[in-house]
DNA sequence: CGGTGTCATGACATCGGTGTCATAAGCTGA
DNA sequence: TCAGCTTATGACACCGATGTCATGACACCG
């Protein structure tokens, strides 16, 4: 491979001019320029990363880990594809920076981060990005706390700057919207215990429901995923059913996500309630593949994977270059908005006695 | 950060010792190595590959550029995922060759590919990945055959080395195993007009039907997607009903994706068909997210894209390592199995009047 | 006891760029 | 006309590792 003496050489010029020609930082006659760039052109000339990054002590690399931390309680289809969308986004973002990313995957084994951040460093990345399969908590080896650090769907203990899903307000709107369409009875099935999204997701149900004087009936929130993802689904029957035994059942049932929509589809289709005249349904993360070709096509929330790739690489770019804003909250949120399918009926306001009874109480 | 130089003076030895130290390539007293790693820990010393990759001509880097080349003709459900999976296959198989991963995306923008191959050559990277996100003819610039080049999902006309799926050979299976069930009328919904994959499916599919005496009726094979990605399923409800009114329908209609057969679930339930019991349905590619939790689930061709990454991670490594077996063909096909689930039922075996004429003629 | 081999270590050059400083030529204005 | 400035270029050192070669201290052998 050339060299810049090789180019040198053949320009009749020093390898300090060569170099000059290439970055521009100083004047140089438009001829020698010329020669240069035809000796360039002529050697299929291409300068080296590592010769530059060890002079400038710069790399211009970014590191981005990926995969499962904690015990994968998911199924890859669950939790290993909202990630993708994580690092496109951030790719993205990287590469109208100019930073090239190096990447590397855990393979689900958190045993393994320590010798990928270590492969990192020895690289010299100006910034590391750790990317979860689902909203979490996670703990990263010391090590990583010798570059800088952003975390995208997940946080830790320390207060690592980080970008996250906006749970509790996803959950909020789609129920504001909801009971502003007319609902009032709104069922609930939750994600599995341990995710720290489902707490968030149940804080957002509960606040929709206080703003609009809507007294909050335990009886409508019930386990729709199971953390045990062999026997994921397999409580969704039986809540199904108590839901709809309720004195007062309930008009529109949220489901944690969009898989569960399709299951939820086939359990009510047996017991021969139609979607969604006799009931509405509604999702979470608007995983498109689901809710724009199932039938009806599912009233969701749009969860944008790909914007939270994007403000963390920007998070990350800012702490590199110094500019992160004196006030910038080292937490952000990141919402979708509510993506509304023919799953979810819209009802008339009238209030049925049942309702109204329930409100007098 | 530290470099060698303070390690050795903190340690009292030359920089080469600690070197040797590092490396383990020539012996070093007991005492001594020991000081020196006390010295590293001390200063919590990480080598710098750059300086490294420098001194020994090898950057342990490998290229990987992911994303559309030609104008994308499909949506991002459909064609952007898989390559996700042929990039985690890739990554793990290049991790277990202690190879770091440069990765980046087009975005769908095939001219950016040249600026990629740029900053990759500048990385010394010491072989390219290209993965397409379907079955496709590709072109890369000129640029790329500076370094070592395998494709994955994609080939070009230079007969660049490349890990294909087989498309031919899953459609055969799928088609020999319903024959074998007995299924004698198979409808056929194909992939857009363009799709390289189209032809060969075909292909696999006739096959099939010739080696079982089963003459192949045009009638069967039409149209279920289109190339025009907003109308994409535009026709299959025309499809659909063609092959129903046939004077002799099918009695199982393969979808060329499993996204087809969510679409052909509702458009049948909609004629008042039970699945398998009025008709069978198979899909192809085995996106478990919709054949393990659409009702009934549904049978599929595995696509196994991780397995191809894999495969494309293999035979560049066999490439850099020069330990290209001499008969290697270039060209590298992947097969996965088919997953028989809920969507197709077995036929008794009597065969109908209507299907013995045919074959007698 | 001296020659030979092994062990342990260090001096020095080198990989391919770029920062610093020096130098020479050409131009301007007092 | 010459100081003072800009333009254009080169010499040289340096970034942080490692390959090559040299050297000194022992141990072993005849």
């Amino acid at each position: 491979m050339a060299t810049i003496y090789d180019v040198a050489r053949l320009a009749g010029v020093s390898p300090k001019t060569v170099s000059r020609v290439l970055n521009g930082d100083a004047p140089v006659n438009d001829k020698t320029r010329e020669a240069v760039n035809a000796a360039m052109a002529s050697l299929t000339y291409v300068p080296s990363s590592a010769a530059r990054s060890m002079r400038s002590q710069k790399s211009g690399l970014i590191g981005m880990i990926t995969g499962a931390i904690s015990t994968s309680l998911q199924s890859f289809e669950a939790a290993g594809l909202p990630d993708i969308y994580i690092v496109q986004g951030a790719q993205r973002a990287f590469a109208e920076h100019g930073m090239t990313l190096l990447i590397s995957d855990t393979g689900g084994k958190p045993d393994r981060i320590p010798a990928l951040v270590q492969t990192f460093l020895e690289h010299r990345v100006e910034g590391l990005i750790y990317i979860a399969g689902w909203h979490q908590q996670v703990e990263l080896p010391a090590s990583v706390r010798k570059t800088k650090l952003v975390l995208a769907n997940c946080f830790d203990a320390h207060g690592t700057p980080t970008v996250l899903p906006d749970d509790e307000g996803g959950q909020h709107d789609l129920t504001a919207l909801l009971i502003h369409k007319g609902h009032r009875r709104i069922g609930f099935l939750t994600l599995p215990e341990r995710q720290t999204a489902r707490p968030l997701r149940t804080k957002g149900y509960q606040r929709a429901l206080a703003e609009n004087g809507i007294a909050y009936d335990a009886d409508l929130v019930l386990a729709g995923a199971l953390s045990d993802e062999a026997h994921e689904f397999d409580r969704l029957w039986d809540s199904l059913d108590r839901l709809l035994r309720l004195p007062e059942p309930p008009t529109v049932i949220c489901c944690a996500n969009d898989k569960m929509v399709m299951r939820v589809y086939t359990l009510l289709r047996q017991r021969g309630l139609s979607i969604p005249d006799d009931i509405s349904i509604a999702g979470y993360d608007d995983y498109k593949i689901i809710t724009e070709h199932l039938h009806p096509t599912v009233t969701s929330v749009d969860l944008p994977y790909g914007v939270m790739g994007m403000r963390a690489a920007d998070k990350l770019m800012r702490l590199i270059t110094g500019t992160t804003k004196p006030n910038e909250p080292s937490q952000e949120l990141v919402s979708g908005p509510v993506v509304w399918r023919e799953s979810v009926r819209a009802r008339d306001t009238v209030v049925t006695p049942f309702i109204s009874r329930r409100k007098e109480t």
